[in-house]
DNA sequence: ATTAAAACATGATATTTATCAGCTTTTCTA
DNA sequence: TAGAAAAGCTGATAAATATCATGTTTTAAT
């Protein structure tokens, strides 16, 4: 069992303000998994009981629709804590997780998180300022959601997506999606975004080899998001 | 000046997790305000530097997108506090909000709150309850923007006014909203807005008039809302 | 290595939604 | 209370997007 008190990843998040202490006990009471791509985290409606620690690979985090379609609401990576919600009320998760590749993950039981929660006002604290930023995305993408066009969303996703992985040696993107796991995030049909993907690559703002992806143009993927 | 600790209206909101000794303090430092429909209570990149506390009336908190159009994110009404996020970070405000109608609001100055944060974990637990349960409010905001035509999206939005706000001797909904106003929650334009709600009475699923709106079929606008 | 399944791609068409124009009604203000 | 401005409404049209159909390429499993 590896120890919480000498992993660098905990320096990403919020466990980051535990104490020595603290984070001995976390220790103990851990599990790691490895969890491969593909692979469900945990569905819609159930109880998490917990907290995930995602030491390496990304999962996407997802609603059904009403009208049965998927939508991604994010992309959890390397350094992320996933589930934090679930220790704040009782509720079963709205959102499913889905491994993008193969993952790392520690799982911490809720109780004992809650536990610091109580008793360790630094943390509390952390996890608060994460969770108001993370309404300030969410109100921002709302924003973006119900005013720009699928061409616009495209645009703003590949960028996000090119500021928040890592490149490749070769320049793509560290990160592989599915057409649909994109169509998927800009909320539209999956020929509507393999249709916008190449008009974007004939336009060489990006360049597409399979699934890698080749930001090429960054400015001009701001101005169509931006609405110019 | 009211006295915090009799003011009933902190029983809905986080502000009925502080001592009474707390109570007393925010009393002495806050501020009573009348607020005109249609004033301004703060603008997008303002520091707010407090929290709000609304005692009656109704604000829309919307910010501009890209292309020019005003979204609505929500709509805050009697009970709820406003701008708990511009406590937590040091940011401006990316919202705006303005007032629906004739607004009474007290303001807490952050520095005061913020000492509460600090010392009483109940309050603080309890703003991140209700930072939680915004948080996922928005993820089923971001699906709903993302994944349901405009049809649905005014359903829905009907729906969700039918339940949060109360209704008139008349039966009408006790919030008035122009045309504009709806079609910038739902995000779209208002002709389009203006048509579907013309159809809608049409289908005898609401009644109009002026801005004084009456669901009739609660229903068969969630049928209409979740896609048959 | 072969084959089935999944993912990708593109054209044709239908549907949805935005935009523009012109008109009526309501609201505000001097 | 008259006149101006804002809000509301409706039709015509254009633009954006979804859907359906069909073929190709890639991936995965045997």
């Amino acid at each position: 069992m590896s120890k919480c008190e000498q992993c660098i990843i905990r320096q990403f998040n919020s466990l980051k303000s535990l104490t020595k202490d603290e984070l001995v006990r976390i220790a103990g009471c851990k599990t790691s998994k490895t969890i491969k791509k593909g692979e469900v985290l945990f569905e819609e409606g159930e109880h998490i009981n917990g907290v995930f620690c995602i030491k390496d690979g990304v999962c996407k985090v997802s609603k059904m629709s009403d009208n049965g379609r998927d939508q991604i609401v994010n992309l959890v990576r390397k350094g992320d804590l996933l589930g934090e919600r679930s220790l704040i009320n009782d509720e079963a998760s709205n959102l499913k997780a889905i491994a993008v590749n193969d993952m790392e993950i520690c799982f911490i039981p809720k109780e004992e998180i809650v536990r610091d929660l109580e008793n360790n006002p630094k943390f509390t604290m952390d996890i608060l300022k994460n969770m108001a930023s993370s309404l300030k995305n969410a109100d921002n993408f709302i924003v973006d959601m119900a005013q720009k066009t699928v061409k616009q969303r495209l645009a703003a996703t590949l960028l996000s997506l090119d500021s928040k992985f890592a490149k490749n040696k070769n320049g793509s993107l560290d990160i592989l999606l599915s057409r649909e796991d994109i169509a998927n995030i800009i909320g539209t049909a999956t020929e509507s975004a393999i249709r916008l993907l190449s008009e974007f690559k004939k336009k060489k703002l990006i360049d597409l080899k399979g699934k890698e992806v080749f930001i090429l143009d960054t400015q001009t993927l701001k101005d169509i998001s931006t609405g110019f």
